[in-house]
DNA sequence: GCGTTTCTGCGTAGACCATACGCAGAGGCT
DNA sequence: AGCCTCTGCGTATGGTCTACGCAGAAACGC
């Protein structure tokens, strides 16, 4: 009963330092924070394309198959990667902070971390949050809901709304950086190219709700940061009237979350 | 005049087809419709690795050079085959029907798309929708809210809102049903099995929020179409909100949205 | 102190991969 | 008829991940 991480799969008992190094054989000559670390750096550095299992290797002069000694895949690898430069959340929520601001703070705090690195919007999401870093990120976002009296399943539909969004926002933003990095324009002058190229392949056909978009057009050099926000601020609005409604006709018993307050989807 | 599309981007001008084909030497053997149609076959049936030039070309009966007349890079394959495999969007917005079922449906319709074939979730994003089905997409994304008073970026925020959270929302259920598939498990053994999994890792640490979300469990067999409703349900509650608050206050002249109405983000 | 056992790094090799280059020949244009 | 362009594609280059197995390092049992 003191190791419960029987079933863990391989890879999150790595993850969480589980495995118990044995102490027979000669001594290992690198850590696997070492080998996550030289891969981060590489693909900081060179893009995500440049990490290979054998330029990780040659980064810490050790051979390529050395590295299976750490890592059982590659994959493995990245995921673990990710993980580590996500790094841990931002403040958690204060003692009497409400779970706006503190809910706000987290999703501004994934757009910051995918911007700071973001080779990370190119390795796919692999399954529910389970390494290290993430949990941490899951329990604060958790504790951003807390008391509020959504239950389990709608603080993580929120919690997943906020983290969907801010992927969206942070891979589209970026997108647009790196193709303007390489091409030695400005962001907005690519911005202002897809608008044209948008217009020029919609002009032939019926794309009314577009025309109409394309012709109030002088916002192009909008503040991304505020299109963001207003986002941001639309989630946490309709979150809010949820709270508010379940706070006006408290705790109703088991099942379904029927017409209750704010309205359903369709 | 006739030919605007000078400046679009070779794998764009691929795409909607704008490319003149040439009159002069031997007749194409292949179309790039075929190409395209042979990579979602082999995607659909054997997942997204098994898509390489070689295979792709093998089933056409042509060597894997050849491939290459048809497109100019293995990325341009994936994107257009993304493309087509979306498929057109979903029944328009009716004459008289309201914002809020059509982007309820809209959205619905991202995440079936994604189900369908749910490779798609492996190819990243390559910049904001430029193809020819993704701009029906988000022509009828844009229709949906035509005539709410909402912005132009607003309206754009708050389509990247829904095919966020469509994207997240996919992405977790089929990474779910791929991963039961794969063990011969049911999904709801997986998830279970996350949660499981969870309570270990977080067993030895502080995570409040998580100890006390994992302490409601009796709800793991949920609908978990009822949470991604619930979420969409809230997104759209959120615009709702601005929408009415527009209405009340009708076109602020020029700039910053600044505090009328719904609250700002933080 | 000496096997024995277990683990390490890693060399080799296999099975792929995308794609640059250039050539033979097909087939409209003049 | 001759030209010129475009097609299919054979060859070749320089990668990729990782399975396998071996030599030697280090700790344990006796």
């Amino acid at each position: 009963m003191d190791k419960p991480d029987v079933e863990l799969p391989e890879s999150v008992a790595l993850a969480w330092g589980l495995r118990d190094r044995p102490s027979r054989g000669p001594k290992r000559s690198l850590s696997l924070d070492q080998v996550v670390a030289a891969g981060i750096q590489i693909a900081q550095g060179e893009g995500l394309a440049a990490v290979s299992m054998s330029r990780v290797a040659s980064e810490l002069g050790v051979a390529t198959m050395s590295l299976y000694r750490y890592v059982p895949t590659k994959h493995d690898l990245l995921d673990l990667m990710v993980d580590t430069a996500y790094g841990p959340p931002p403040r958690p929520r204060g003692a009497d902070e409400g779970w706006r601001p503190a809910l706000a703070r987290w999703g501004e705090g994934n757009v910051a971390a995918l911007r700071r690195q973001p080779w990370m919007r190119h390795v796919p999401i692999s399954g529910p949050p389970i390494n290290p870093n993430q949990v941490r990120w899951l329990e604060y976002g958790l504790a951003a809901l807390r008391g509020t009296g959504l239950r389990a399943s709608e603080r993580i539909a929120a919690i997943m709304l906020v983290s969907g969004y801010a992927r969206s926002w942070a891979t589209l933003t970026v997108d647009i950086a790196e193709g303007a990095a390489r091409t030695g324009q400005t962001p907005e002058e690519v911005g202002l190219r897809y608008w044209q190229h948008l217009a020029t392949v919609t002009a032939p056909g019926p794309y009314p709700a577009i025309h109409e978009l394309l012709a109030e057009g002088d916002e192009y050099d909008d503040d991304t940061d505020l299109e963001w926000r207003f986002g941001l601020g639309r989630i946490l609005d309709g979150v809010a009237a949820m709270i508010e409604a379940r706070a006006a006709v408290p705790a109703r018993e088991a099942g379904r979350s029927g017409g209750d307050g704010p309205s359903d989807a369709g």
